[in-house]
RNA sequence: GGCGCCAUCGUCUAUCGGUUAGGACAUCGCCCUUUCAAGGCGGAAAGACGGGUUCGAUUCCCGUUGGCGCUGCCA
């Protein structure tokens, strides 16, 4: 039997990093065994679901470099993809379930049920659907029907024993069916819940191995009785454990940016991303090694995803919710940035939307992409890192303080700079010359560049940290650069 | 509250009964140095607690505590 594995997300709203890790995992999964991986559309919820949604999802798995071999978008011999289309197989399929008698209607309303809750929490009862409609006879049904009340259906769950599985990460988990509560499966607007449409097509679409979030492990039994009640063979279940915010709570946009748009907006690389969520799958992944491989952002996500496909083992998943660290994320985002070279990262700040300002020429950009591209961890620092060289800084007498000069001593040594300065010719104007000429300005008036480069900086890029100064000058050019410094110079009188 | 899952440095983790408990991020220090980074070197930092099992437990079992999840006509 050929493995094949599947991601099922709700198009409810940005695509979220956890859907990208669980169909990361899915993907290496069925990819380690020759296998078939499959993307699904889940808008069952007609309130929630959007088009836009789930465009955004399906482009962010292939920013990542994922792609699917059935979904939505490309077909497949078991489609349609998207649950909306997928109608007529659930209305058969709850039709059996009411003629066997696994399912009955309901035809509580919402203001019943939530009295009904809040009874059973007053009484400390879990709460649970009370079965008012599981006696209704056939009579009734069809009088009710007739009067146009409106129905849903519900499963109907043992009420003694316990429901036993094996989960491939978590071994032997054992609920009561008591505690399992007796789900809508039909909604009365005629679509499925989850529950129901999840086990239908994981069945139609032959998923051998369901792997996906820890948050379905409680209703685990709902989805068995079902494939018990339909007489089909479950898949093998693997309840992932769930992405967490820094203090451990589940991984929410309350807390944390959790779209993967976000991520890409920010300049994180996709190959950076992948990584990271690679690191989590297995420790293993998590190598320092894999940096840097592949030309394009393209090349470097397709060997991620071979490397991690190629010892992909669902039993090497720990179970604890990791945190999503972002510092650790914004530095693998910078490693990879780090080992392209500059015309590679050219290319990706190309590719990011990146505009580069009108002063800096084509010709300069190599130049200013080796500088800067080690000083950022995220292609976002990019634009204001750089900003100075396209305008210049309004430096105030205050910025020019500093803390081992006076202010007489600022003002020869910005004195001094220009004068040395002045005699470069416009061929040597690089860095090398005009550090060495700083230098020895520095040097003839007693004291050294260190002692003064701070007021440099701010004149030249109005920071005291920025890029190399002798670059940035060299790139400003000399007129620019000389410009800056009599300025800082002015606004010291 | 009920049910379930989980538990090694701050974080991600290695260890699959015997280790000075290893690595990475973060953090701190030093070096390099025109600032800031990057890079190099080094430091500090962990088996939640209590019982068992065993010659020996981080590792196996039980309990406690803690964290998390579910408890919807959302997924």
């Amino acid at each position: 039997m050929t493995v094949r594995t599947r991601v099922a997300p709700s198009p409810t709203g940005d695509p979220h990093v956890g859907t990208a890790y669980v169909a990361l995992i899915n993907l290496c999964f069925a990819r380690k065994h020759g296998g078939q991986f499959i993307l699904r559309v889940e808008d069952t919820d007609r309130t929630r679901s959007t088009q836009q949604s789930e465009g955004a999802i399906l482009e962010s798995l292939r920013w990542l470099g994922m792609s699917w071999d059935e979904g939505p978008d490309i077909g497949g011999p078991h489609g349609p993809y998207r649950q909306s289309e997928r109608g007529e197989s659930y209305q058969e399929h709850v039709a059996q379930l009411l003629a066997q008698g696994n399912a009955f209607k309901c035809f509580c309303t919402a203001e019943r049920l939530e009295e009904m809750r809040v009874a059973q929490r007053a009484a400390h009862q879990p709460p649970h659907y009370d079965g008012h409609c599981l006696t209704l006879t056939a009579q009734e049904v069809t009088e009710k029907e007739i009067a146009g009340i409106p129905s849903v259906v519900r499963l109907k769950v043992p009420s003694e024993g316990a429901c036993v599985f094996d989960d491939v990460l978590r071994g032997r988990i054992e609920i009561e069916w008591k505690t399992v509560d007796m789900q809508v499966l039909l909604k009365s607007d005629g679509f499925p819940t989850y529950h129901l449409a999840n086990v239908v097509d994981d069945h139609m679409m032959e998923i051998t191995h369901v792997i996906r979030g820890e948050e379905w492990i409680s209703s685990a039994p709902k989805h068995l009785l079902l494939y018990r009640y339909f007489g089909w063979n479950p898949p093998q279940l693997c309840h992932l454990p769930l992405l967490r915010n820094p203090d451990k709570s589940k991984l929410s946009k309350r807390k944390n940016p959790t779209s993967i748009l976000y991520y890409r907006e920010q300049g994180y690389p996709a190959e950076a991303l992948l990584h990271f969520l690679g690191s989590l799958i297995d420790a293993r992944n998590d190598d320092q090694a894999l940096i840097g491989h592949g030309h394009s952002t393209r090349e470097r996500t397709r060997l991620l995803l071979e490397y991690f496909s190629a010892h992909c083992e669902l039993e090497r998943i720990s179970v604890g919710g990791p945190v999503f660290d972002i510092p650790k994320l914004r530095w693998l985002s910078g490693q990879w940035i780090r080992r392209q070279a500059p015309s590679e990262f050219l290319q990706s700040l190309d590719e990011w939307g990146y505009a580069w300002p009108r002063a800096i020429s084509p010709q300069q950009r190599e130049h200013v992409a080796r500088i800067a591209m080690e000083r950022i961890e995220v292609l976002s620092d990019f634009g204001p890192l750089v900003e100075f060289l396209a305008e210049a800084p309004d430096v105030s007498r205050h910025d020019m303080a500093l803390e081992k000069l006076s202010e007489a001593q600022v003002h020869a040594g910005l004195q001094g700079a220009i004068e040395a300065l002045v005699p470069l010719d416009g061929a040597s104007w690089n860095q090398a010359a005009i550090g060495e000429a700083l230098k020895k300005s520095a040097a003839s008036m007693g004291f050294t560049l260190k002692d003064v480069v701070r007021a440099f900086y701010i004149a030249v890029t109005g920071k005291p940290t920025s890029l190399p100064l002798f670059d940035g000058m060299e790139i400003l050019g000399k007129e620019e650069s000389l410009r800056r410094f009599e300025i800082a110079l002015e606004r010291l009188h």
